[in-house]
DNA sequence: ACGATAAACGGACTTTACCCCGATTAACAT
DNA sequence: ATGTTAATCGGGGTAAAGTCCGTTTATCGT
């Protein structure tokens, strides 16, 4: 018999807990049905009318393969959410300040709220989407990206005696909250030029803040 | 034939377009499915477990008079949370200062967070029932309380040059984002005194936007 | 009191999210 | 190549949300 010792994960991929690597057919299903779920939401307008059912059969897979990619209805918003901030962490990360790395910490905390407003109002049908009032929490999904960028920030400022890691959570719920929570879609959709109010009132309240 | 133009509003009940009065049954019919609510929410703890078959068979009820009453499964526990948010309303509105009338706007808007966030807690498992992904939005049951409260607060201040009611929806999420969104259940329950530390947060988050 | 009317009631019906488990197939070592 | 193993696939099954419409009942004018 073959030791049973010998080391199992392929060295790569995710931490640890997670299966090491995922089946090729699996990934293969993923993005499948990722890009047959876009096509759905681009057809008919609206992320109702996008069914577990539905997807499934348009992609020509079983419903059970479905579910075991992303879990819940929710995740499948969650999983395309997820999609759409890659390359939007990328601009973050390593783009052109001051969103990107080289500006003082106050404006790019001006320059996040506004380009993380624009995005919210851009995907606000699959943002809502991902909300599930039976499941305990959106979990990972929910601006992992915003808070941790943010409680960095937070971290250049000079706040002597803040609890950066929650004033970090609160400003990621002021942030998302009004797209996600407080402003109706045909709030959103009017041509009242909502997005600058908010990114002008994020401004404001991060100025404030910092006590400029 | 009688004339068609007497009025046929009793002159009373909420302003113009909805139905003047509530019958008799529908009233005695609401408040029973709430109070039934309850007894099935304290039994079974958990939000899950509280079934529209359930509640209708336990409260004797058809299940289509639920629906009428309710509209949605969400739109439940939304009322369930107005009836809570009944009496701690008007502890803001007419009980002692800080959190009542008499203090200065600032400690009121400190106060107001500090119980809002109490409240947030005690009853987490009913304010996170009440998001409903496929429903355009909350609607008003979502903190009109809330908002209203400190948008008033936030005139008293000296804010210069500010947006205050995009303000007020901003810390509104700030507020109810955390308990809403951002912390796990279990976060919540765990005796951390983590509502110590979100209150101190929200505490100095609006000394700084005060500048004081 | 009583009849007309409009609202509320009730439960069967449809749709859809989610579960389960036998059949299938990729991944890897020999 | 090929056998072994473990994960994936598939689709039928269950339960719960939400709809519909015929029936019942409260309300109000006479």
């Amino acid at each position: 018999m073959a030791p049973m010792d010998r080391p199992v994960l392929p060295l790569g991929s995710p931490p640890i807990g997670a299966p090491p690597t995922e089946r090729a057919d699996a990934v293969r299903n993923r993005k499948h049905l990722l890009a047959t779920a876009r096509e759905m939401l681009a057809e008919q307008c609206g992320s109702d009318g996008l069914t577990m059912d539905g997807l499934a059969e348009r992609a020509g897979l079983g419903k059970g393969t479905v579910f075991r990619r992303f879990g819940t209805r929710a995740g499948i918003f969650q999983a395309l959410l997820e999609d759409d901030e890659r390359d939007f962490q990328e601009q973050v990360l390593a783009g052109p300040a001051p969103l990107g790395p080289g500006a003082p910490a106050m404006d790019r905390l001006i320059a996040y709220g506004e380009a993380r407003i624009a995005f919210m109002i851009r995907n606000r049908d699959i943002a809502r989407a991902t909300l599930d009032g039976r499941q305990p929490i959106p979990a990972g999904t929910e601006s992992p990206l915003s808070r941790t960028h943010i409680r960095m920030l937070l971290g250049q400022l000079q706040l002597d005696g803040a609890d950066l890691e929650m004033l970090a959570i609160q400003l990621t719920a002021a942030l998302d909250g009004p797209m996600l929570l407080y402003l109706s879609s045909s709030d959103l959709t009017e041509p009242t030029g909502i997005e600058d109010r908010i990114g002008q009132a994020w401004q404001d309240l991060i100025r404030r803040l910092c006590g400029a």
